[in-house]
DNA sequence: TAACAAACCTACCGAGTACTCGGTATCGGG
DNA sequence: CCCGATACCGAGTACTCGGTAGGTTTGTTA
Protein backbone atom coordinates (compact mmCIF):
# COMPACT_ATOMS: atom_id res chain seq x y z
CA UNK A 1 0.00 0.00 0.00
CA UNK A 2 1.37 3.37 -0.73
CA UNK A 3 0.70 6.23 1.69
CA UNK A 4 0.11 9.55 0.32
CA UNK A 5 3.27 11.26 0.85
CA UNK A 6 4.44 8.90 -1.82
CA UNK A 7 3.84 10.60 -4.38
CA UNK A 8 3.86 7.92 -6.91
CA UNK A 9 7.20 8.99 -7.71
CA UNK A 10 9.23 5.32 -7.71
CA UNK A 11 9.78 2.11 -6.97
CA UNK A 12 11.45 0.64 -3.96
CA UNK A 13 15.00 -0.06 -5.67
CA UNK A 14 14.72 3.68 -7.08
CA UNK A 15 14.37 5.04 -3.48
CA UNK A 16 16.96 2.47 -1.93
CA UNK A 17 18.81 3.20 -5.06
CA UNK A 18 18.77 7.34 -4.21
CA UNK A 19 19.85 6.88 -0.81
CA UNK A 20 22.34 4.93 -1.59
CA UNK A 21 23.31 7.56 -4.34
CA UNK A 22 23.00 10.42 -1.53
CA UNK A 23 25.29 8.52 1.07
CA UNK A 24 28.16 8.64 -0.84
CA UNK A 25 27.75 11.41 -2.73
CA UNK A 26 27.79 12.85 0.92
CA UNK A 27 31.19 11.93 1.06
CA UNK A 28 32.42 12.33 -2.10
CA UNK A 29 31.66 16.21 -1.53
CA UNK A 30 33.12 15.97 1.81
CA UNK A 31 36.30 15.10 1.03
CA UNK A 32 36.42 17.11 -2.86
CA UNK A 33 34.35 19.28 -2.36
CA UNK A 34 31.41 20.14 -4.68
CA UNK A 35 33.68 21.25 -8.06
CA UNK A 36 36.29 18.59 -6.82
CA UNK A 37 33.51 15.61 -6.86
CA UNK A 38 32.69 14.01 -10.20
CA UNK A 39 29.55 12.21 -11.35
CA UNK A 40 31.35 9.60 -12.95
CA UNK A 41 33.01 8.99 -9.67
CA UNK A 42 29.97 8.98 -7.29
CA UNK A 43 27.86 7.12 -10.12
CA UNK A 44 30.93 4.05 -9.57
CA UNK A 45 30.75 3.99 -6.56
CA UNK A 46 27.23 3.53 -6.09
CA UNK A 47 27.36 0.48 -8.57
CA UNK A 48 25.52 2.53 -11.90
CA UNK A 49 26.41 4.43 -15.18
CA UNK A 50 26.91 7.85 -14.65
CA UNK A 51 23.50 8.62 -17.30
CA UNK A 52 21.96 6.18 -14.45
CA UNK A 53 23.15 8.64 -11.75
CA UNK A 54 21.90 11.47 -13.59
CA UNK A 55 18.05 9.47 -14.38
CA UNK A 56 18.13 10.44 -10.40
CA UNK A 57 19.23 13.68 -9.75
CA UNK A 58 19.40 15.79 -13.37
CA UNK A 59 22.10 18.04 -12.96
CA UNK A 60 25.06 18.02 -9.96
CA UNK A 61 23.35 21.16 -8.96
CA UNK A 62 20.56 19.42 -7.51
CA UNK A 63 22.50 16.67 -6.46
CA UNK A 64 24.38 18.59 -4.19
CA UNK A 65 21.15 20.49 -3.12
CA UNK A 66 19.58 17.19 -2.03
CA UNK A 67 22.66 16.37 -0.02
CA UNK A 68 22.04 19.37 1.60
CA UNK A 69 18.47 19.18 2.49
CA UNK A 70 19.00 15.97 3.40
CA UNK A 71 21.46 16.62 6.08
CA UNK A 72 19.71 19.83 7.43
CA UNK A 73 17.49 17.61 8.04
CA UNK A 74 18.82 14.73 9.73
CA UNK A 75 19.92 17.29 11.89
CA UNK A 76 17.15 19.10 12.70
CA UNK A 77 16.26 15.38 13.91
CA UNK A 78 19.04 14.70 15.71
CA UNK A 79 19.16 17.96 17.74
CA UNK A 80 15.77 18.64 18.33
CA UNK A 81 15.00 14.93 19.59
CA UNK A 82 17.85 15.37 22.04
CA UNK A 83 15.31 18.03 24.13
CA UNK A 84 13.97 21.03 22.90
CA UNK A 85 16.87 23.11 24.75
CA UNK A 86 14.98 26.96 26.35
CA UNK A 87 17.03 29.62 27.12
CA UNK A 88 21.04 29.08 28.52
CA UNK A 89 20.37 25.61 28.45
CA UNK A 90 20.78 25.87 24.13
CA UNK A 91 24.66 26.61 24.78
CA UNK A 92 24.89 23.36 26.75
CA UNK A 93 23.53 21.63 24.35
CA UNK A 94 25.74 23.21 21.59
CA UNK A 95 28.25 21.96 23.86
CA UNK A 96 27.08 18.17 22.84
CA UNK A 97 26.12 19.18 19.42
CA UNK A 98 29.99 19.96 19.50
CA UNK A 99 31.29 16.70 21.11
CA UNK A 100 29.19 14.44 18.54
CA UNK A 101 30.84 16.19 15.96
CA UNK A 102 33.88 15.44 17.01
CA UNK A 103 33.19 11.95 16.61
CA UNK A 104 32.02 12.59 13.01
CA UNK A 105 34.78 13.98 11.27
CA UNK A 106 33.08 13.84 7.77
CA UNK A 107 30.48 15.61 8.43
CA UNK A 108 31.90 18.24 9.85
CA UNK A 109 34.39 17.90 6.86
CA UNK A 110 31.63 18.59 4.67
CA UNK A 111 29.80 21.49 5.92
CA UNK A 112 33.55 23.08 6.43
CA UNK A 113 34.30 22.60 2.74
CA UNK A 114 31.25 23.75 1.01
CA UNK A 115 30.00 27.18 3.30
CA UNK A 116 33.91 28.23 2.19
CA UNK A 117 33.29 26.78 -0.85
CA UNK A 118 30.19 28.44 -1.12
CA UNK A 119 31.91 32.45 -1.20
CA UNK A 120 33.27 31.62 -4.39
CA UNK A 121 31.66 33.41 -7.36
CA UNK A 122 28.89 31.82 -8.83
CA UNK A 123 28.55 28.84 -6.35
CA UNK A 124 25.54 26.55 -6.07
CA UNK A 125 25.95 26.56 -2.16
CA UNK A 126 25.82 30.19 -1.31
CA UNK A 127 22.13 30.38 -0.80
CA UNK A 128 22.16 27.43 1.22
CA UNK A 129 25.40 28.87 3.05
CA UNK A 130 23.59 32.28 3.84
CA UNK A 131 20.59 30.84 4.81
CA UNK A 132 22.09 28.40 7.11
CA UNK A 133 24.34 30.75 9.04
CA UNK A 134 21.20 33.51 9.31
CA UNK A 135 19.10 30.65 10.46
CA UNK A 136 21.81 29.40 13.26
CA UNK A 137 22.32 33.20 14.28
CA UNK A 138 18.80 34.18 14.84
CA UNK A 139 18.03 30.39 16.45
CA UNK A 140 21.19 31.26 19.58
CA UNK A 141 19.79 35.18 19.95
CA UNK A 142 16.43 34.16 20.36
CA UNK A 143 17.20 31.85 23.07
CA UNK A 144 19.73 34.33 24.66
CA UNK A 145 17.09 37.22 24.56
CA UNK A 146 14.37 34.32 25.92
CA UNK A 147 17.08 33.56 28.55
CA UNK A 148 17.17 37.44 29.25
CA UNK A 149 13.55 38.04 29.50
CA UNK A 150 13.28 34.84 31.88
CA UNK A 151 16.40 37.00 34.22
CA UNK A 152 18.88 34.17 33.77
CA UNK A 153 20.70 37.02 32.20
CA UNK A 154 22.22 40.12 33.30
CA UNK A 155 20.64 42.92 31.07
CA UNK A 156 22.52 45.03 27.89
CA UNK A 157 23.72 41.50 26.66
CA UNK A 158 23.87 41.64 22.80
CA UNK A 159 22.03 38.79 21.86
CA UNK A 160 23.13 39.05 17.93
CA UNK A 161 26.46 39.50 18.66
CA UNK A 162 27.06 37.10 20.83
CA UNK A 163 25.29 34.13 18.52
CA UNK A 164 27.16 35.45 15.94
CA UNK A 165 30.42 35.01 17.99
CA UNK A 166 29.53 31.91 18.92
CA UNK A 167 29.16 30.46 15.88
CA UNK A 168 32.20 31.98 14.56
CA UNK A 169 34.43 30.19 17.47
CA UNK A 170 32.20 26.63 16.70
CA UNK A 171 33.24 27.53 12.79
CA UNK A 172 37.06 28.45 12.89
CA UNK A 173 37.64 25.67 15.90
CA UNK A 174 36.47 22.90 13.23
CA UNK A 175 38.84 24.31 10.24
CA UNK A 176 42.01 24.01 12.71
CA UNK A 177 40.69 20.79 14.01
CA UNK A 178 40.15 18.83 10.62
CA UNK A 179 43.85 20.30 9.70
CA UNK A 180 45.48 18.79 12.76
CA UNK A 181 42.98 16.75 14.95
CA UNK A 182 45.58 15.88 17.21
CA UNK A 183 46.37 19.27 17.84
CA UNK A 184 43.17 20.80 19.12
CA UNK A 185 40.62 19.84 21.07
CA UNK A 186 37.74 20.93 19.76
CA UNK A 187 35.50 20.18 22.35
CA UNK A 188 37.27 21.16 24.90
CA UNK A 189 37.73 25.12 23.34
CA UNK A 190 34.40 25.34 22.28
CA UNK A 191 33.07 24.24 26.46
CA UNK A 192 35.76 26.69 27.82
CA UNK A 193 34.23 28.97 25.82
CA UNK A 194 30.62 28.68 26.94
CA UNK A 195 31.53 27.84 30.17
CA UNK A 196 33.76 31.51 30.14
CA UNK A 197 30.91 33.04 28.48
CA UNK A 198 27.90 31.65 30.98
CA UNK A 199 30.55 32.93 33.75
CA UNK A 200 30.08 36.46 32.62
CA UNK A 201 26.29 36.08 31.49
CA UNK A 202 24.82 35.21 35.06
CA UNK A 203 23.22 38.42 36.49
CA UNK A 204 25.25 38.57 39.31
CA UNK A 205 28.43 35.60 39.51
CA UNK B 1 73.65 46.82 -14.03
CA UNK B 2 72.53 43.53 -12.20
CA UNK B 3 73.00 43.26 -8.70
CA UNK B 4 74.25 39.52 -6.87
CA UNK B 5 70.84 39.10 -5.80
CA UNK B 6 69.25 38.74 -9.16
CA UNK B 7 70.71 35.11 -10.17
CA UNK B 8 70.74 35.79 -14.01
CA UNK B 9 67.15 34.65 -13.93
CA UNK B 10 65.36 36.70 -16.75
CA UNK B 11 65.27 40.14 -17.54
CA UNK B 12 63.36 43.51 -16.14
CA UNK B 13 60.21 42.57 -18.22
CA UNK B 14 59.96 39.05 -17.24
CA UNK B 15 60.32 40.30 -13.56
CA UNK B 16 57.52 42.47 -14.23
CA UNK B 17 54.92 39.59 -15.85
CA UNK B 18 55.65 37.34 -13.16
CA UNK B 19 54.47 40.39 -10.93
CA UNK B 20 51.43 40.77 -13.22
CA UNK B 21 50.43 37.35 -12.96
CA UNK B 22 50.80 36.19 -9.55
CA UNK B 23 48.56 39.50 -9.10
CA UNK B 24 46.20 38.07 -11.17
CA UNK B 25 46.21 35.10 -10.14
CA UNK B 26 45.65 35.74 -6.62
CA UNK B 27 42.53 37.20 -7.60
CA UNK B 28 41.73 34.29 -9.76
CA UNK B 29 42.52 32.28 -6.67
CA UNK B 30 40.61 34.05 -3.69
CA UNK B 31 37.43 34.16 -6.09
CA UNK B 32 37.04 30.75 -7.68
CA UNK B 33 39.65 28.77 -5.31
CA UNK B 34 42.32 26.63 -6.48
CA UNK B 35 39.96 24.03 -8.46
CA UNK B 36 38.07 26.54 -10.09
CA UNK B 37 40.88 28.27 -11.13
CA UNK B 38 41.99 27.71 -14.39
CA UNK B 39 45.32 28.58 -15.87
CA UNK B 40 43.66 29.40 -19.38
CA UNK B 41 41.77 32.48 -17.71
CA UNK B 42 44.96 33.71 -15.28
CA UNK B 43 46.72 33.22 -18.87
CA UNK B 44 44.48 35.44 -20.92
CA UNK B 45 44.11 38.39 -18.30
CA UNK B 46 47.79 38.60 -17.74
CA UNK B 47 48.16 39.14 -21.67
CA UNK B 48 50.06 35.91 -22.66
CA UNK B 49 48.93 32.64 -23.58
CA UNK B 50 48.60 29.98 -21.83
CA UNK B 51 51.94 27.57 -22.62
CA UNK B 52 53.36 31.24 -22.10
CA UNK B 53 51.91 31.34 -18.86
CA UNK B 54 53.68 28.03 -17.83
CA UNK B 55 56.91 29.13 -19.10
CA UNK B 56 57.44 31.83 -15.86
CA UNK B 57 55.27 28.99 -13.65
CA UNK B 58 55.92 25.23 -14.44
CA UNK B 59 52.92 24.09 -12.94
CA UNK B 60 49.25 25.15 -11.38
CA UNK B 61 50.32 24.05 -7.99
CA UNK B 62 54.08 25.97 -8.58
CA UNK B 63 51.38 29.09 -9.36
CA UNK B 64 49.27 28.56 -6.10
CA UNK B 65 52.96 28.03 -4.41
CA UNK B 66 54.28 31.36 -5.60
CA UNK B 67 50.75 33.21 -4.39
CA UNK B 68 50.59 31.94 -0.82
CA UNK B 69 54.54 32.63 -0.14
CA UNK B 70 54.16 36.39 -1.99
CA UNK B 71 50.76 36.45 0.36
CA UNK B 72 52.82 35.14 3.73
CA UNK B 73 55.86 37.45 3.27
CA UNK B 74 54.08 40.39 2.23
CA UNK B 75 51.03 40.18 5.63
CA UNK B 76 54.69 39.70 7.40
CA UNK B 77 56.42 42.90 6.19
CA UNK B 78 52.68 44.50 7.08
CA UNK B 79 52.31 43.51 10.03
CA UNK B 80 56.33 43.63 11.61
CA UNK B 81 56.64 47.21 9.95
CA UNK B 82 53.59 48.68 11.88
CA UNK B 83 54.77 47.80 15.57
CA UNK B 84 56.41 44.90 17.41
CA UNK B 85 53.81 43.87 19.40
CA UNK B 86 55.65 42.38 22.81
CA UNK B 87 52.90 40.94 25.36
CA UNK B 88 49.33 42.03 24.93
CA UNK B 89 49.92 44.65 23.01
CA UNK B 90 49.45 41.64 20.50
CA UNK B 91 45.97 41.37 21.13
CA UNK B 92 45.31 44.95 20.06
CA UNK B 93 47.11 44.81 17.32
CA UNK B 94 45.25 41.84 16.26
CA UNK B 95 42.21 43.78 16.51
CA UNK B 96 44.10 46.42 14.00
CA UNK B 97 44.54 43.89 11.73
CA UNK B 98 40.85 42.50 11.44
CA UNK B 99 40.43 45.68 10.97
CA UNK B 100 42.60 46.33 7.93
CA UNK B 101 41.10 42.52 6.59
CA UNK B 102 37.57 44.66 6.67
CA UNK B 103 38.45 46.90 4.16
CA UNK B 104 40.26 44.10 1.80
CA UNK B 105 37.86 41.34 1.44
CA UNK B 106 39.63 39.87 -1.58
CA UNK B 107 42.11 39.06 0.27
CA UNK B 108 40.69 37.59 2.93
CA UNK B 109 38.61 35.45 0.16
CA UNK B 110 41.55 34.13 -0.52
CA UNK B 111 42.32 32.59 2.84
CA UNK B 112 39.37 31.63 3.57
CA UNK B 113 38.97 29.90 0.56
CA UNK B 114 42.21 27.95 0.04
CA UNK B 115 42.40 26.77 3.81
CA UNK B 116 38.74 24.96 3.85
CA UNK B 117 39.42 23.80 0.30
CA UNK B 118 43.09 22.50 2.07
CA UNK B 119 41.11 20.09 3.92
CA UNK B 120 39.92 18.18 1.32
CA UNK B 121 41.67 15.12 0.12
CA UNK B 122 44.85 15.59 -1.33
CA UNK B 123 44.66 19.11 -1.57
CA UNK B 124 48.07 21.16 -2.73
CA UNK B 125 47.93 23.53 0.15
CA UNK B 126 47.03 21.42 2.78
CA UNK B 127 51.14 21.20 4.48
CA UNK B 128 50.36 24.87 4.15
CA UNK B 129 47.93 25.84 5.84
CA UNK B 130 48.82 23.18 8.59
CA UNK B 131 52.43 24.92 8.77
CA UNK B 132 50.36 28.63 8.98
CA UNK B 133 47.85 27.68 12.02
CA UNK B 134 50.62 26.07 13.65
CA UNK B 135 52.59 29.30 13.45
CA UNK B 136 50.09 30.99 14.16
CA UNK B 137 49.24 29.91 17.27
CA UNK B 138 52.58 29.44 18.61
CA UNK B 139 52.95 33.01 18.03
CA UNK B 140 50.21 34.67 19.77
CA UNK B 141 50.48 31.85 22.56
CA UNK B 142 54.19 33.30 22.85
CA UNK B 143 52.71 36.45 23.74
CA UNK B 144 50.35 35.46 26.04
CA UNK B 145 52.96 33.54 27.71
CA UNK B 146 55.63 36.94 27.81
CA UNK B 147 52.39 38.55 29.18
CA UNK B 148 52.24 36.43 31.75
CA UNK B 149 55.92 36.23 32.48
CA UNK B 150 55.62 39.76 32.79
CA UNK B 151 52.83 39.68 35.22
CA UNK B 152 50.39 41.13 32.74
CA UNK B 153 48.22 38.11 33.30
CA UNK B 154 46.49 36.48 35.88
CA UNK B 155 48.66 33.08 36.71
CA UNK B 156 46.96 30.00 35.41
CA UNK B 157 46.19 30.92 32.02
CA UNK B 158 46.24 28.38 29.30
CA UNK B 159 47.79 29.75 26.29
CA UNK B 160 47.67 27.76 23.71
CA UNK B 161 44.09 27.10 24.49
CA UNK B 162 43.66 31.00 24.24
CA UNK B 163 45.48 31.45 20.63
CA UNK B 164 43.57 28.60 19.34
CA UNK B 165 40.34 30.32 20.25
CA UNK B 166 41.50 33.41 19.35
CA UNK B 167 42.42 32.62 16.07
CA UNK B 168 39.33 30.50 15.23
CA UNK B 169 36.92 33.45 16.27
CA UNK B 170 38.65 35.54 13.79
CA UNK B 171 37.97 32.85 11.10
CA UNK B 172 34.77 32.14 11.74
CA UNK B 173 33.67 35.84 11.73
CA UNK B 174 35.20 36.15 8.27
CA UNK B 175 33.17 33.14 6.69
CA UNK B 176 29.99 34.68 8.06
CA UNK B 177 31.54 38.25 7.34
CA UNK B 178 32.22 37.22 3.63
CA UNK B 179 28.49 35.68 2.99
CA UNK B 180 26.75 38.60 4.11
CA UNK B 181 28.92 41.64 5.01
CA UNK B 182 25.77 44.04 5.82
CA UNK B 183 24.92 41.62 8.64
CA UNK B 184 27.93 41.05 10.57
CA UNK B 185 30.53 44.05 11.68
CA UNK B 186 33.07 42.09 11.84
CA UNK B 187 35.62 44.08 13.42
CA UNK B 188 33.17 45.55 16.14
CA UNK B 189 32.74 41.70 17.34
CA UNK B 190 35.91 40.65 17.49
CA UNK B 191 37.22 44.22 19.50
CA UNK B 192 34.32 43.11 21.48
CA UNK B 193 35.86 39.48 22.34
CA UNK B 194 39.20 40.80 23.01
CA UNK B 195 37.63 43.33 24.90
CA UNK B 196 36.16 40.75 27.16
CA UNK B 197 39.26 38.95 27.29
CA UNK B 198 41.77 41.17 28.61
CA UNK B 199 39.09 42.06 31.11
CA UNK B 200 39.90 38.35 32.41
CA UNK B 201 42.78 38.25 31.86
CA UNK B 202 43.90 41.30 34.30
CA UNK B 203 45.56 39.99 37.30
CA UNK B 204 42.89 41.63 39.50
CA UNK B 205 39.98 43.65 37.68
C1' DT C 1 77.78 42.20 -33.52
C1' DA C 2 77.73 37.44 -32.39
C1' DA C 3 76.08 34.26 -29.11
C1' DC C 4 72.80 32.82 -25.95
C1' DA C 5 69.18 32.63 -22.94
C1' DA C 6 64.68 34.34 -21.90
C1' DA C 7 60.15 35.08 -23.46
C1' DC C 8 57.08 33.95 -25.78
C1' DC C 9 54.05 31.57 -29.74
C1' DT C 10 51.15 27.86 -32.46
C1' DA C 11 49.71 23.44 -32.48
C1' DC C 12 48.65 19.67 -30.09
C1' DC C 13 47.76 15.75 -26.60
C1' DG C 14 45.23 12.68 -23.53
C1' DA C 15 42.22 12.76 -20.03
C1' DG C 16 38.33 14.36 -17.85
C1' DT C 17 33.96 17.16 -17.44
C1' DA C 18 28.69 17.45 -17.13
C1' DC C 19 25.22 16.20 -19.85
C1' DT C 20 22.15 14.13 -23.95
C1' DC C 21 20.12 10.75 -27.10
C1' DG C 22 17.92 6.75 -28.05
C1' DG C 23 17.20 2.84 -26.76
C1' DT C 24 15.81 -1.62 -23.56
C1' DA C 25 14.60 -4.25 -19.52
C1' DT C 26 11.96 -4.48 -15.49
C1' DC C 27 8.51 -3.53 -12.30
C1' DG C 28 3.72 -2.59 -10.41
C1' DG C 29 -1.10 -1.48 -10.80
C1' DG C 30 -5.43 -2.14 -13.38
C1' DC D 1 -1.67 -10.29 -18.93
C1' DC D 2 -0.97 -5.81 -20.48
C1' DC D 3 0.48 -1.16 -20.35
C1' DG D 4 2.78 2.69 -18.80
C1' DA D 5 6.14 4.47 -15.85
C1' DT D 6 10.60 3.63 -13.89
C1' DA D 7 15.28 2.37 -14.01
C1' DC D 8 18.59 1.91 -16.17
C1' DC D 9 22.79 1.49 -20.20
C1' DG D 10 26.04 2.37 -24.36
C1' DA D 11 27.52 5.68 -27.16
C1' DG D 12 28.43 10.08 -28.05
C1' DT D 13 28.43 15.50 -27.65
C1' DA D 14 30.90 19.59 -27.03
C1' DC D 15 33.85 21.34 -24.09
C1' DT D 16 37.65 22.33 -20.65
C1' DC D 17 41.49 20.86 -18.23
C1' DG D 18 46.73 21.00 -17.27
C1' DG D 19 50.64 20.16 -19.70
C1' DT D 20 54.15 19.31 -23.84
C1' DA D 21 56.91 19.75 -28.24
C1' DG D 22 59.17 22.56 -31.05
C1' DG D 23 59.86 26.66 -33.08
C1' DT D 24 60.47 32.06 -33.44
C1' DT D 25 61.22 36.60 -31.60
C1' DT D 26 63.30 39.65 -28.31
C1' DG D 27 66.57 41.37 -25.14
C1' DT D 28 71.16 41.31 -22.73
C1' DT D 29 75.78 40.77 -22.51
C1' DA D 30 80.51 39.77 -23.74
Amino acid sequence: MRTSTDRRRGYASGDARRERILHIATQEFAEHGYRGTSLARVAERAGLSQPGLLHHFRTKEQLLVAVLELRDQRDMERFFADEAAGGLDLLTALVRVVEHNSRTPELVRLFVVLTSEAVTADHPAQDWARARYERLRAWVADALRRAAGAGEVRPGLDADATAARIIALMDGLQTQWLLDPDAIDMPALFRAHIDELLATLRPRA
